[in-house]
DNA sequence: ACATCTTGTAGTCAATTTGACTACAAGATA
DNA sequence: TATCTTGTAGTCAAATTGACTACAAGATGT
């Protein structure tokens, strides 16, 4: 997040080069974006994404993973660059340009450990974000907004919802990062026509209604079915 | 397009930063990029994607443009940022991240003038390209799939047409692009159904044919419609 | 003047997709 | 047993799409 973070890599860091990543997760049917606390630099006790420096000898997107673990726990998720942002005025003390990077992950999978630079990370209700430093509310913007239209034409919301799945919670994440309302008849129907969604055989456990089938997505028949042609649109 | 050059900017520049363009011309009916010709440095004589060096004082979409113009000619276009390109053994003496911009023009419109580190600049056929230096040929696959992608659900085409264009020429730019053939009763049908044109009351002029009627696009009609929630995709 | 090019433009028709619904089944809870 | 909530199937009209046919409008060559 282009601030004075070291790393615990031990080649020299390019100074004029950071990374940050808008990481979105969901819960409670709602959409979450991971922000760390800083425990010092100028902008100590406050809330940005999480980020830093990429080291000579690293590639970007290596680097990009290497923050992300080392500031948050999180790991082997599904991440992409987004685009450079690179305005002279965006960092106060020098010129510092940052490469953003998108991530999608499932937050009960991990257990939230602040890096050694962060005293905090929590997830936040992405209606709900504390004023963020620098340009980073831009980022999260240009984030939410790629998220909004990569979720039509490919599948990796999957990369949000856990392993197994009801029809349901995955017509909630749509709705949630759509914001928008769908009708639940045609929002199956449209799903289940793809083929691409792998029945569990299992119903959902411990739920006070009746129970729905639990479904999984698999990469490798998506990646069939894109061979035959088959184009993800939502 | 990372390689040695100086500039004509006073600023210092940033070293380890370079821009490199993926610029998109239309012309005969095919889709075009225009490369320069390395007058000095470790890729003399070669063709390269343009491309150069930020300096200091200056945001890096004004780079972009700058370099784009001093090695080209060509100004006033379409053009944004694809993504940055940063593995460690993308450029061989040093370590160089490069963030590729993609530009659209009409290059009927400009005269090309090699800048002064570029001893040639001219449109290559896309189906036709040199072999290029670095990552470049990594770079221009992600442009064309960029663009691809992008003419389908934004009106970004236009920018390679002539001000006024017939439908024929509309098809022609959208089956080079996509590589595919349409039909021609069904392509007018869609395009006219979005109301997105504004017809010029004037016919083309010198053809061995019937004449067709002359279109060009708006984009204030363009806005005005997104603001009544029209989507445009082809 | 006429046949014959090429390209523009209108329209048909069946198949598919979409959006707005209704209806009801399957459990769980009170 | 009544009544929640959620899952699932199906209807129906409207809109869209893809594959066509047909023909009009010029320009060219003989």
């Amino acid at each position: 997040m282009s601030t004075d973070h070291k790393t615990q890599s031990s080649a020299a860091l390019i100074e004029d080069l950071s990374i940050d990543c808008v990481i979105f997760g969901f819960q409670e049917s709602k959409l979450k974006i991971l922000l760390v606390k800083h425990a010092e630099g100028i902008i100590k006790d406050r809330w940005a994404l999480p980020g830093g420096f990429v080291a000579y000898d690293e590639d970007i997107d290596t680097a990009a993973n290497r923050l992300l673990h080392e500031l948050t726990g999180v790991e082997k998720l599904y991440l992409e660059q987004l685009k450079a942002f690179g305005n002279v005025s965006r960092y106060p003390t020098k010129r510092v340009i940052t490469i953003a990077y998108f991530a999608l992950t499932r937050p009960e999978n991990y257990e939230l450990i602040p890096g050694f630079t962060a005293s905090d990370a929590q997830w936040f209700d992405i209606q709900n974000i504390p004023q963020l430093p620098y340009d980073h509310d831009e980022l999260l913007k240009f984030g939410w907004k790629n998220l909004k239209r990569k979720v039509k034409y490919e599948p990796i919301g999957f990369n949000l919802l856990p392993r197994k799945f009801t029809l349901l919670q995955l017509q909630e994440l749509y709705e949630a990062i759509l914001e928008t309302t769908l009708d639940k008849p045609n929002f199956r129907r449209k799903i289940m026509k793809m083929e691409l969604l792998l029945p569990c055989q299992e119903k959902q456990t411990g739920v006070s209604h009746r129970a729905a089938n639990l479904y999984r997505f698999d990469q490798k028949i998506y990646n069939q079915l894109k061979n035959n042609g088959f184009i993800f649109e939502f």
